[in-house]
DNA sequence: CGCCCATTTGACGCATCTCAAAACGAGTGG
DNA sequence: CCACTCGTTTTGAGATGCGTCAAATGGGCG
């Protein structure tokens, strides 16, 4: 599916849920937004759905907004003249989508679950941005967070085996997963992955058929168990993060 | 050079040039600070020098200080377990070095030619980008075409071939040699590496033969021509960018 | 001049890619 | 309820680009 022809296609929701009881206001770019600006954010805010495979946006088109997920997952892949593609970012629910001051996307961005994107016009964000200080605080955190978890991208692209990268990204995807269940990642968990095998391999730098490969070896070794084509059952966290060469450690330091 | 043993030893210059004549102020994270606060940062700020091949601050470290790169080049590393290193920043003049909220470094830093830090001790430095908008915003800007630049790189990393990743250094540097000269790269160009051969391995996940061995390649193809060790003289910009598969060019959208 | 270290060159092995086919699972229609 | 289809995933066999190990070259400096 080098390039998927489906144009996206959304239904906007005018008047979405409240912030009050969004799912994820503790962690989202509005986080530290003091009440008045809430309410601001709330007027203009509206919501976008797509379904898994949709493009949200394709590289180099004009994107008028940016968003916030509220739930699923949206992949940034970036494609080399020859059709080769690289994924470079991963979103999950309360990761920001989009660059203030940038109206072009450098990247493709695609809906890889169903995905829910809680939205802001550019232009009124950017007002908002200038107007309260804890929106653009906010946002300078997380894409710190976004640098130094790319860097970490670049460590596991740069340096790691095959074995070592799935390895790796299972050990994330289960990080992330418990952060956001406000757990602790250990012991024996379940994954219910959130890309298919071919937008792993993009993820991670390999072909789809490596990618296969690897998980049928670290199945042999019992390390995971695979329930149906996106079931995952890490047998033990820290076996699985050992396997991975070191990961996350140096991120974790605060 | 896996663990250079060199101690980070600097002199202190307490009161360095002033910010008025300095020649990063154009770009660096100071930029855009008014009188009041370029005054204020002047009397928090102090210079460090190193030499070529000195440690800044190793990972794990306790960094007490943010900086502004003044002159010269340092590069970021994450090491595995086992001593694989991975570079995963690379700083030249006008870049910013630390993280504003963590007092522990996550990557070793190290200087590749002599380098010439301007300094700021990290709490009156937090405190001024609370007290001064500008400076956060100016941050905020600065980190966000870092992210871009990291992934740019994850697609250099992760699918192009040997030759390409070459091609694509040797046009990054002189793209960005070219930007601090305010000039726009093309046709015949002069570049002086700022790393070594190991050095520029740990930026393209290779080894130090094969980057060589590419080095020779692209000479023996009339893209490039060496002059001493670190001597390169690119025969046309395009032309190595072509080499490259796609470079920059969707980071170069605003 | 001679030593030291960075770089280049050479020969060989292996991890991953490529191309191809089989297996599997989900959805559809008879 | 089963047969069929289509897309995804797994498995297999062979090719190759890059890594590994080893030696030669060369430039800089005492």
């Amino acid at each position: 599916m080098q390039v998927k022809a489906a144009i996206a296609e959304f239904t906007a929701a005018p008047c979405g849920p409240s912030c009050v009881t969004c799912p994820i206001h503790e962690r989202a770019v509005c986080a530290r937004c003091d009440t008045r600006y809430l309410e601001c954010l709330e007027t203009v805010k509206y919501y976008r759905r797509y379904e898994a495979g949709q493009v949200v946006v394709w590289a180099g088109d004009e994107m008028d907004f940016v968003a916030s997920i509220v739930r699923g997952v949206a992949t940034l892949t970036r494609m080399l003249d020859d059709g080769r593609i690289q994924m470079v970012g991963l979103l999950m629910p309360s990761d920001f989508l989009g660059r203030p001051g940038h109206r072009v996307a450098t990247y493709t961005v695609t809906a890889t679950s169903d995905l829910e994107l809680c939205c802001f016009r550019r232009q009124p964000f950017e007002k908002m941005m200038r107007d309260d200080h804890r929106i653009s605080s906010r946002l300078l955190e997380m894409t710190l967070d976004e640098l130094d978890a790319a860097r970490e991208w670049l460590l596991l692209l740069g340096r790691k085996s095959a074995r070592e990268k799935i390895a790796s990204f299972l050990s994330i995807l289960a990080r992330r997963q418990a952060v956001l269940d406000g757990e602790d990642p250990q012991g024996r968990m379940h994954l219910e992955l959130p890309l298919s095998r071919e937008a792993m391999s993009d993820y991670l730098g390999l072909t789809i058929e490596t990618v296969s490969r690897q998980m049928t070896a670290l199945k042999r070794d019992g390390l995971i168990e695979l329930s149906g084509k996106r079931g995952v059952i890490l047998s033990d966290f820290d076996s699985l993060v050992l396997e991975g060469g070191t990961d996350g450690d140096a991120v974790m330091l605060s």
